[in-house]
DNA sequence: TTGTATGCGTTATCAT
DNA sequence: ATGATAACGCATACAA
């Protein structure tokens, strides 16, 4: 140990000290800091110039001690490093949400899990009290901090697909429906051969786009078509592209399951002399930043993200009030961004 | 108001429980959790066992307000919107920042300021004692919360660029010597008419990118070819290109003070039908996502954003042992990628 | 080595 | 409408 810094070591005026300076009772103070009915005009004018002079501001330590609320809630984000630095909706989350608790006067806390300790301590940090609720985005499935939220009864609600949990609420998009609808505008450009590279398999979100894709093609599916790998990445898409171009020469029509997917996919189609639109058409996933730096621009289905950082808040909040049951899922809906790739 | 949650009525075992299904008082308990001197092993072991029976997890509330320590320490992130969305820095920031801080055990907490409101809200919370100690990433100069981190003495490091006021901790890269390399290694490639395409001038990193550049260009340095905007924005790039190829149809050579800058420079270079790096030879600063997605490859200034959080990580860390006195700055050195575009 | 007692700054329940 | 007083759960100085 050593020199605590002087900060720690600093004591601000507390209620007691307000009491003093105004001549009333701590009761009373504590009152009107609370805007309760029952105080006098006088007694009220009183205690604010009196917590002006001293200084006061409330300690949310002791009132955190008394009232077992906190009026934070936590924002867990649960994504591996590489994925956190290039996920586009992640910040459109966190601000989304943030606008919402903003509104409501809860503080945002953002808490980030990178490592099997950050997963423990963040756990400790929940039971801690330090939150009154939590919004989970990406969880996997069978995640030692969805369990223990769980498990805690916290209100809480996750945003970007359904855990494998009851009980449990959550908003996402509906990725059958959303990954239908591009594939079909996609046919009705008049491809004939069109293939898919997936990604995340072991996700909803990612099975639930492979089922779009295959309701919308119909008797014409064609599971050679159909490549996947596990990381929705620029990779994904190079790799993809190589093998979709092997198996099927003539293929003129691309479903990505993300845009980061779509742009490798693009360089590699570019690479092989196809032309884009005109030889192969080709369709997204996110409307990232990805999607506007590609060459043609890339018609995508755009992520509500903002939406599901709002509607998430929203659902912890009515958590809060027992206003809602912690069940269920909202979804919300996507829309096409066509471009020129396609 | 409504009907509280569930969570917030419940009770967990405390310590008092702990000590009754031991055997043992208060006091014992209290010292085994925190792992002081003078327990017996027996003690230890019962009250080991007693927590685990009566599934007891310390109330952080009440320890602080004990203790006036939080093990928590804020990030602020000061951001305008679209900003906040787009800078490749934060991610890596913040993943640096928390590595630390996990290793120390203690919680990272970013607080976003996205509005007026937010950012009483959060001055609030660090008066709170929420957090131990806190980082604050590109503040602006006058920035209000700033200025409360200082009237408050709570230990601080500012990350990104020095703020206007004194007395403070903070961690940056040298933005002179930086700027002047990289337009050193591009007039090493034998270019005669070097432009450059500045922006954020109001902040010392964008000041200082510009000396850099003219001190690298000493005699040969040409006000006319330097064009500046407020923001690092593609947008930013392609006006800047307009404009430089408008003054200077011979221009060979491009300095842009951002690599989004540089990539819509890029685009205007090709339209005009010069090629890169035969024609005209450019080169970037941060070697964000962009960098990778331009055509050629960007040669650009590699800002070591994870070390910028681990150190100012370490910086604050120092401040709350009294190891280190909260003032003067912290440079890192930065590295050139040089790839295709120069 | 262990137990006892006190106080951290609030809110909330009583009287008044 | 206001004032006294008892918790909240913990750490710690002191006594044993």
């Amino acid at each position: 140990m050593s020199v605590p810094s002087e900060f720690a070591r600093r004591r601000s005026a507390t209620i007691h000290d307000v009491a003093a300076a105004s001549g009333l009772s701590r009761g009373t103070v504590s009152r009107v800091i609370n805007g309760e009915r029952y105080v006098s005009a006088e007694a009220r004018d009183s205690v604010m110039s009196a917590i002006a002079e001293v200084g006061y501001v409330p300690n949310t330590a002791a009132r955190n001690l008394k009232t077992k609320r906190s009026h934070a809630i936590g924002l867990i984000v649960h994504e591996p490093h590489s994925l956190f630095l290039e996920d586009p909706n992640i910040g459109a989350i966190l601000l989304g949400t943030n606008s919402v608790l903003s509104a409501a006067d809860y503080q945002l806390v953002s808490l980030i899990v990178d490592s099997e300790r950050d997963s423990d301590r963040v756990a400790e940090y929940l039971r801690g009290g330090f939150v009154d609720g939590v919004i989970i985005i990406s969880a996997r499935e069978n995640d030692p901090i969805g369990r223990a939220v769980v498990a805690m009864g916290i209100p809480a609600a996750f945003v970007g697909h359904p855990p494998d949990i009851d009980g449990i609420a959550y908003v996402g998009i509906d990725n059958v429906q959303a990954a239908e609808a591009i594939t079909t505008r996609l046919l009705h450009t008049g491809r004939r051969r069109v293939g898919m590279i997936a990604s995340a398999l072991d996700r909803d979100s990612g099975r639930d786009r492979v089922a779009g894709f295959r309701a919308a093609l119909g008797d014409a599916f064609d599971p050679a078509l159909v490549v996947d790998y596990p990381l929705y990445s620029y990779d994904s898409g190079v790799e993809g592209m190589r093998r979709l171009l092997d198996r099927a020469p003539d293929i003129d029509g691309v479903f990505a399951a993300s845009d980061a997917i779509a742009a490798g996919a693009m360089d590699v189609l570019r690479a092989a002399g196809r032309s884009i639109p005109k030889d192969v058409g080709i369709v997204g996933f996110d409307d990232s930043a990805w999607a506007l730096r590609c060459q043609p621009p890339l018609s995508t289905v755009r992520q509500p993200a903002g939406d599901l950082g709002r509607m998430a808040a929203q659902r912890v909040l009515d958590q809060l009030d027992g206003r809602e049951s912690a069940t269920g899922g909202t979804f919300l809906e996507t829309v096409i961004a066509w471009r020129e790739s396609a």
